[in-house]
DNA sequence: CTGTTAGCGCTTTCAC
DNA sequence: GTGAAAGCGCTAACAG
């Protein structure tokens, strides 16, 4: 309920003593005479107008909003990518609608639908289901990783196989002689499988013995990854593997705690690389772990040029974005 | 640019061979004869029919969006309320169009103002400025934790004077005998500088003599918590304390990295209680230090409740939900 | 109960 | 150049 008595056009016009058509005019930078504009802007400012976004959008058809759709806003890289989405649509002069969908198909169906209702001038999704088959047509998405079953969805993410190639020779430039994998990927595919490639090219590159656990599922965490570890563990009690790239600076975190528990000290003993990049109060410089860390402000710069482009012809179907190394306490120096 | 022909309720009422009027009562539930109704809803399926949302704006004066303003989404207690913002706005058949300003008051303006022009049904603001003044009628504003000068702003917070009452017992309980406490609050009024009055009162209801460094400035953060625990050494090297309560989370923590830098052992010399109850990663159950957490998703329910409610007149000034102590490593058990 | 109709506030022809 | 007038898709008031 807003806005009950706010003036309208044609109080503008009345104030200003000039037709509804040239306030218009004037409110849509379209050149009238100085005389009138002079008019009419002060009429503006004295009734403090401001256009009725609702009755603009009915006729033009578009809202000046954005649509993310993203698991949660809790977890950091997701709140992240948001707040960089956020600043990269008002630079563009647009509102984001920020939907959490708990990474439920039918909430993010449901979300879907509501954007396509709401006028939405189009929606960015992070999401864990192929929402492919469910986008209104002539609704403009990008997709964050994903790759969706509908016939052309424009992909942006961070280069993942470069990423898993750099934490191998990070580990073997910091002395590892023998680097592992740990990853629980989701069972909907997407970029992020191809740390794990990356990971097996780096071996195979440097004739190593790949060691890995990789999971669809991440239930039980810490007990995949300790049997893990114990299956690997040499009868005199040393580990197989000096050092372990792990899919997400999360896991890697998770992956830390378990190895000291055991009695490992990090990095003496075993060296941990993550992914993402997340730092500790997300303003601080600190990160949980060395980490190969996304670029997030330009991914989310990247999404919000494509969501907007005008000719979605010309979108490139996947945008990779470089990757880089930080240190992060997890690793020698 | 959206739905570029998608069918209206005119379509549908030519499909479904009714009246225009008869479509509108059986989209917003006003009861219509059963036999038209099945046609109508047919005729709906039919054509995949959704109602424009800017026509039926345009008419109603209202969004079911209701706009948040939070300085950022990277800091994970804004990140967090934002999220339980959303959640609870969901369940109430609402949008939330979130708003980062960068504690930019200009921006808090602009963002205030695109509410109001896109008809938002309400705006709930976490800010470090007085926007008080800049708030256009009609436009239901609820505040979390600032004080605005506005005249009528319903205000949400967390009892941050029982919370400063609770951290100094904890204190106590956990073996501390001269508890300090550290403060750098916005030189924004809000209910969050009343932790220090509750150390304050703890202090004289156990006849402790208080000891804190408040200052209204935390530029140069850590100078400043160097500085207060080198005045408070003593000869023989201790500190003139045994625990600090610490305004937040976040500065908690860079006082206990400042402290173990310094040599001294948390908990056993030192222990520190924060306040927030900030998770690692947001999603695990680990406290960057002991804290006093505030009961975020209630906090955001509570918001939301008062944004949406139907008659403002009843609305409390201010509403206070309690805190809870949690053990985060940082006192003794 | 049903169907007709008058706007909501704006943009945009199209005469002038 | 300006200004009158026709809708955009919907709701609600009112007449049947």
């Amino acid at each position: 309920m807003k806005r009950q008595n706010a003036p309208t056009m044609k109080d503008v016009a009345r104030e200003a003593k000039v037709a509804l058509g040239t306030v218009s005019k004037v409110i849509n930078g379209i050149p009238v005479g100085e005389e009138y504009r002079v008019k009419v802007e002060a009429a503006i400012r004295k009734l403090n107008y401001e256009v009725n976004t609702y009755a603009r959008g009915l006729k033009m058809q578009k809202s000046n909003t954005v649509t993310l759709i993203i698991p949660d806003a809790v977890n950091p890289f997701y709140a992240s990518f948001a707040h960089y989405i956020e600043s990269a649509l008002y630079e563009a002069g647009h509102f984001m609608v920020l939907c959490c969908s708990g990474a439920i198909l039918e909430k993010e169906i449901e979300y879907l639908n509501m954007a396509s209702q709401n006028q939405s001038d189009g929606v960015i999704a992070l999401t864990y289901n192929d929402i492919g088959g469910h986008v209104p047509e002539s609704l403009p998405l990008v997709s964050f990783d994903r790759i969706y079953s509908n016939a052309f969805t424009p992909r942006v993410a961070s280069d993942n196989f470069a990423g898993g190639v750099m934490a191998v020779e990070k580990l073997l430039e910091c002395g590892c002689a023998h680097p592992a994998f740990i990853t629980f990927n989701s069972p909907y595919p997407g970029e992020a499988d191809k740390r794990k490639d990356g990971y097996l090219h780096a071996c195979s590159a440097h004739n190593l013995e790949p060691v890995y656990l990789s999971t669809l599922s991440d239930a039980n965490l810490v007990c995949q990854i300790t049997d893990f570890i114990r299956h690997h563990r040499r009868a005199d009690g040393s580990l197989a593997f000096d050092g372990i790239f792990v899919n997400t600076d999360y896991n890697a975190y998770i992956t830390c705690n378990i190895l000291r528990e055991m009695g490992f000290r990090i990095p003496d003993d075993v060296q941990i690389i993550g992914f993402d990049g997340i730092t500790k109060f997300g303003i601080t410089k600190d990160l949980y772990v060395s980490s190969i860390c996304q670029p997030i402000p330009e991914l989310a710069r990247t999404c919000v040029n494509m969501v907007l482009a005008k000719d979605k012809g010309l979108l490139p179907s996947l945008t990779l974005l470089p990757v880089s190394y930080r240190y992060g306490g997890t690793t020698r120096k």
